[in-house]
RNA sequence: GCCGCAUUCGUCUAGAGGCCCAGGACACCGCCCUCUCAAGGCGGAGAUCAUCGGUUCGAAUCCGAUAUGCGGUACCA
């Protein structure tokens, strides 16, 4: 297992359905896809699998090409984007554009008797299953229409009946070697009879355009989830009718809910996209989802990208499922975060910031534009303090905020009353007042405020906290004389005396 | 119901017959560092390897059965 047992090039895709947002189990699958082209050297490629048309959007195909993007998994071949053109000799890579063959093929299984129209309508076959129901059996096509005379066709159609087409399955036991599986068999018997392909309206359905596809795109191997195992007999009958090479399969273990359920929107957070607003950043979650499923060797804990490509083969895949632990995820994420250098940071965290300040504006409080200038500033203050990006706004916020409201309840600290504050934070004035604009920086701000706490008897912490209150309004942040260098002399002095304005009114 | 797949600390996992009375990581607890919060360092607790039976001098590792869970069973993908 694991190790291609095809000697030609490998060719892997993913095949998306635009029914809905990017799916992070779907990612998963298009990045071990991705990693095992890079690994082999082989192709990687992306198909919109859109024939849903009820359901399909160009926004969710929007949303998957761009989460897909972001993460770095980019495709080999695939169809136009943004204006973009399609890459790739297999094209097109839309399913809707490529109606015609699924027709085609479907009046040549159909000419060759290896699919033929049926006529049941669907209260009849919901009988069927009741019935089926009722006798404990599996439910299945009965094969009604299965042998129709040519006369008995012409007298349903007169009846304005549109057939279904279906695929005759057969009798017997269809086995094959899952990569990760291991040899499966599993008997025609319980696939539910011959299989409808194209619907009624003419509209081919997925179990056939995804063979169709696969065989056309010469796909070498199926990486996908696990749900679709008892599906894959059905496929192989399929490649078979074609007489196309049946590629090799490998079914990973599906991403489960904490009830070890398979991970769906009601009970887990599924959307990519979700995940991007949260202040995920692409390494944390390529490697969080590398992870979840394979290990290569089960101590190192952080991958790239590009170390993965070169380390990445599912012979390392698990076969029972994943549980998705967020908290890890945002463990990960905090360990790429701290190694982003301060350019990429500074870039990456802007918009969050941005976004937290367009909130205070529409509160009506006076902004100030962060310059990138400030935000390299900051850097070494939030980096190894941020989870996620989107924890600027609550490490800086105050910086950006012109008229800081401080609630004056957080600015006594535990061990002091209000009069010992107020005395504290007057001396503190004063006392950087005396450090002076010049001198303002971190090692010249601590010492005489220690000093001074030393002099009054005061717990260092204590005038610490109270200070760090009055001029950042919450009671964590960066470390507090990195915090006041950059805040400023005379913003400084204005918040104690604010703070201090409030203390005596209150 | 029928068919299939799975099962090592709460979670992600290492482990491919003796190195395992099971190792790492997240989370949790404690200590150190310390102006708060983090980060970091150190330590702790946490798994009779689902259960039962078999093979073997020896099993988490091989075989069988059972249990439990999950998936599939559509004119969804």
């Amino acid at each position: 297992m694991g190790e291609p047992r095809v000697t030609a090039p490998i060719r892997c895709r993913i095949a998306p359905s635009p029914t809905g947002p990017l799916h992070i189990g779907t990612a998963r699958t298009a990045l071990y896809n991705y990693l095992f082209a890079r690994r082999h050297g082989g192709t990687f490629v992306l198909r919109l699998e859109d024939t849903d048309a009820a359901r399909s959007t160009v926004a969710h195909e929007q949303d998957i090409l761009d989460g897909l993007h972001w993460l770095g998994l980019d495709w080999d071949e695939g169809p136009e984007v943004g204006g973009l053109p399609a890459r790739g000799p297999y094209g097109p890579y839309r399913q809707m554009e490529r109606l015609p063959l699924y027709a085609e093929v479907a009046e040549r299984l159909l000419a060759q008797d290896k699919a033929y129209y049926c006529y049941c309508t669907p209260e009849e076959l919901a009988s069927d299953r009741a019935a089926q129901e009722a006798a404990h059996q599996a439910p299945h096509y009965v094969g009604r229409c299965a042998h129709l005379t040519a006369a008995q066709r012409r007298d349903w159609e007169a009846q304005g009946r549109t057939p279904v087409i279906r695929f005759r399955i057969g009798q017997g036991v269809v086995a094959f070697d899952d990569l990760i599986r291991g040899h499966v068999e599993i008997d025609t018997s319980a696939l539910g009879g011959d299989l409808v392909i194209v619907r009624s309206d003419g509209s081919p359905l997925y179990h056939f355009t995804v063979v169709i596809d696969d065989a056309a795109m010469a796909m070498t191997h199926i990486i996908r989830g696990e749900d679709h195992l008892s599906n894959t007999p059905k496929h192989i009958l399929l490649f078979r009718a074609l007489g196309a090479t049946v590629p090799e399969f490998a079914h990973l273990p599906l991403i489960l809910n904490a009830d070890r359920s398979k991970m769906s929107k009601r009970k887990s957070q599924t959307a990519m996209s979700d995940y991007i607003a949260q202040g995920f950043v692409r390494e944390g979650l390529v490697n969080y989802l590398a992870l979840l499923g394979w290990a290569s060797t089960g101590t190192d804990e952080l991958f790239s990208l590009d170390e993965l490509s070169g380390l990445f083969d599912l012979d390392r895949v698990h076969q029972g499922g994943a549980v998705f632990d967020r908290e890890r995820l945002e463990w990960l994420n905090g360990q790429w975060i701290r190694r982003l250098s301060p350019q990429e940071l500074v870039e990456r965290v802007a918009p969050f910031l941005e976004a937290d300040l367009a909130i205070h504006r529409a509160a009506g409080r006076m902004v100030i534009e962060p310059t990138e200038t400030d935000l390299l500033a900051l850097v070494p203050l939030i980096q190894e303090r941020l989870p996620t990006l989107a924890a600027v706004g609550e490490l800086t916020d105050f910086l950006f905020i012109q008229d800081l409201v401080v609630e004056p309840g957080l600015l006594v600290p535990k061990r002091w009353d209000a009069a010992t504050t107020l005395t504290g934070l007057t001396e503190a004035r004063h006392t950087l007042a005396r450090v002076g604009e010049v001198a303002w920086e971190a090692e010249e701000i601590e010492p005489p405020l220690r000093t001074l706490a030393e002099e009054r008897g005061w717990k260092a912490g204590d005038l610490f906290m109270a200070i760090r209150v009055a001029i950042t309004g919450r009671t964590a942040t960066p470390p507090l004389f990195d915090t006041l260098a950059v805040l400023g002399f005379p913003r400084t002095l204005a918040r104690l005396d604010a703070a201090r304005e409030a203390l005596a009114g209150g």
